[in-house]
RNA sequence: GGCGCAGUAGCCAAGUGGUAAGGCGUGGGUCUGCAACACCCUGAUGCACCGGUUCAAAUCCGGUCUGCGCCUCCA
């Protein structure tokens, strides 16, 4: 079963079977975020498709081990040492430690995550507790003659690999340096494509973490924390390493550089990479258009897993593209879906265990084809139309949800009464719906209509369904 | 300038050689005191455009147009 899994990977731009190197296992990594803001929903999208992989990992049988890094060290926006901090950029923006930024951001990332019922990976690392892995690597690479020191800073040559750009297609000469204009040409290194793996020198002279090490104090460069922190937790061979396309070039191609250098051999089988969440004005960055965060989404009435279906409807491999109209459709779709699954009934027959291994199968035949998450849900809305008990019904979108995580069967309870409503309120709610239910057994119809919009003042909606008459926050 | 991705109904979107899934919305209907919900019915002679290959093309090939991303912060 397990081998029926297909994936595309980045590194051989082709959909393939997906073998791990230890049979049953799965060593997975994910480049976390840069906590000096708060993630944005495109962010975010990199994160739940993510999850779907880790997660439809597990549902066919693998035990997977999944680390995920955080970034609490600055990026520079060069290598040259102009442009900003991000990190010491978000301290001054708030008048707070890098430290406290730090915190209270990876804080605001795994609440973000909690609420997209993004399972949080299993080993979650920051960039800061292993400085003394990166200054050891980085020696490791200076002994195998990979790096060198220039200027006071250190810098992997990457003339000495045989190939350097493994995951894309660029030539030496094309690239140019400095297509944006706040960067810089590093006048220190031998190789344009050169890459710092410490920085002793910084022109920030409030820098606020140093460490020490044999070159001088400083801290590390962006690249080497992604390659150590995996290499710490996952040991020298790695199944699947995950990011978003941005990261592809030159993040991931020079991790694969440092990497295989310092270990002589082959290092990760399987990149994984998930496309962008784009605007009108192009992708969503927290520096153009509309920052959206998830309690942004909250504010505007939107349940983040609303988000999350939004996400799941499309296949990771594609540009997305947001707007608030395709949002309302994930809404209605998702309202409608969870309702009709929190309506089925819970003595409704018994499990036929035929039909149920059948739908599983699909179910799980999309997903292994390269995570067909669009799919995935035409199985499951196939599902509820087939005839079948509603037991089974119920059984299979829990067992789907394992995957999709969207709550299936029970968030329409939880959209029920009593959800965030105090209890004078709800004493006085079902105080009225009593007066409307005789106000219309004796077909005073004005009056039970009146009762119902007294309560839509409130807040409160009134629908009369088959099973009573049923009330929730608007 | 180089590299890469995408273009399918009002919106989102699946489908990579065999004659266009699914969801949301719209319109019609059943039910209902009304509303809402639910349920049923309803959509592209066509997949950006132009050529080509083939018995057969949204799918393969060539070209064009448009949008987006990357090219030392980025998911």
């Amino acid at each position: 079963m397990e081998n029926r899994f297909r994936i595309y990977n980045t590194l051989t731009r082709k959909v393939e079977q997906f073998i791990p190197n230890e049979e049953g296992k799965v060593a997975m990594y994910t480049c976390g975020p840069t906590v000096y803001h708060f993630a944005h929903i495109g962010n975010l999208r990199s994160y739940i498709m993510e999850d779907l992989l880790e997660k439809t990992l597990r549902y066919i049988g693998y035990d997977v081990k999944r680390v995920m890094n955080i970034t609490d060290v600055g990026h520079l926006s060069s290598d040259a040492d102009t442009g900003e901090d991000k990190m010491l950029k978000g301290a001054k923006r708030e008048h707070k430690s890098v430290m406290e930024i730090a915190k209270f951001y990876t804080d605001a990332f795994f609440a973000d995550c909690g609420d997209l019922n993004i399972k949080t990976p299993d080993v979650v690392e920051p960039a800061t507790n292993c400085i003394s892995a990166f200054i050891h690597m980085i020696e490791g690479l200076m002994e195998k003659g990979f790096a060198y020191e220039s200027g006071g800073n250190i810098y992997f040559d990457t003339s000495k690999l045989k190939e350097y750009y493994v995951l894309s297609n660029h030539s030496e000469e094309e690239l140019l340096v400095g297509v944006r204009e706040d960067v810089d040409e590093d006048e220190n290194k031998r190789n344009k494509t050169d890459f710092v793996l410490w920085f002793t020198k910084s022109k920030f002279e409030d820098q606020e973490l140093k460490w020490d090490s044999p070159w001088g104090t400083g801290y590390p460069g962006w690249h080497i924390e992604c390659s150590c922190i995996s290499m710490k937790h996952l040991g020298e061979y790695m199944d699947i390493h995950c990011g978003g396309v941005d990261n592809i070039f030159p993040h991931h191609t020079n991790e694969i550089a440092q990497s295989e250098a310092y270990l002589g051999h082959k290092w990760c089988n399987y990149w994984f990479h998930v496309h962008h969440l784009n605007d009108k004005a192009g992708k969503m960055s927290k520096s153009k258009g509309e920052f959206l965060t998830v309690s942004l989404l909250k504010e505007k009435g939107y349940d983040p897993r609303v988000y999350r279906l939004y996400c799941l409807q499309s296949h990771y491999r594609k540009p997305l593209e947001f707007s608030f109209e395709a949002l309302d459709n994930a809404g209605a779709a998702f309202e409608k879906l969870t309702k009709r699954i929190g309506s089925l009934s819970k003595d409704g027959g018994a499990v036929e265990p035929e039909k149920f291994d059948a739908w599983k199968s699909r179910f799980q035949a999309v997903l292994c084809d390269d995570l067909n998450s669009s799919m995935a849900l035409t199985v499951l809305y196939d599902m509820l139309k087939e005839d079948m008990s509603d037991a089974t019904k119920y059984a299979l979108a829990e067992d789907f949800d394992r995957v999709l995580s969207l709550d299936l069967t029970t968030a329409y309870a939880q959209r029920q009464a009593g959800n965030g409503v105090d209890a004078e309120l709800e004493a006085y709610v079902l105080e009225r719906i009593e007066e409307r239910k005789a106000a219309k057994k004796a077909r005073d119809f004005a009056r039970a209509d009146e009762i119902r919009a007294q309560l839509l003042e409130k807040g409160i909606v009134l629908e009369d369904t088959r099973e009573g008459v049923k009330w929730k926050k608007a």
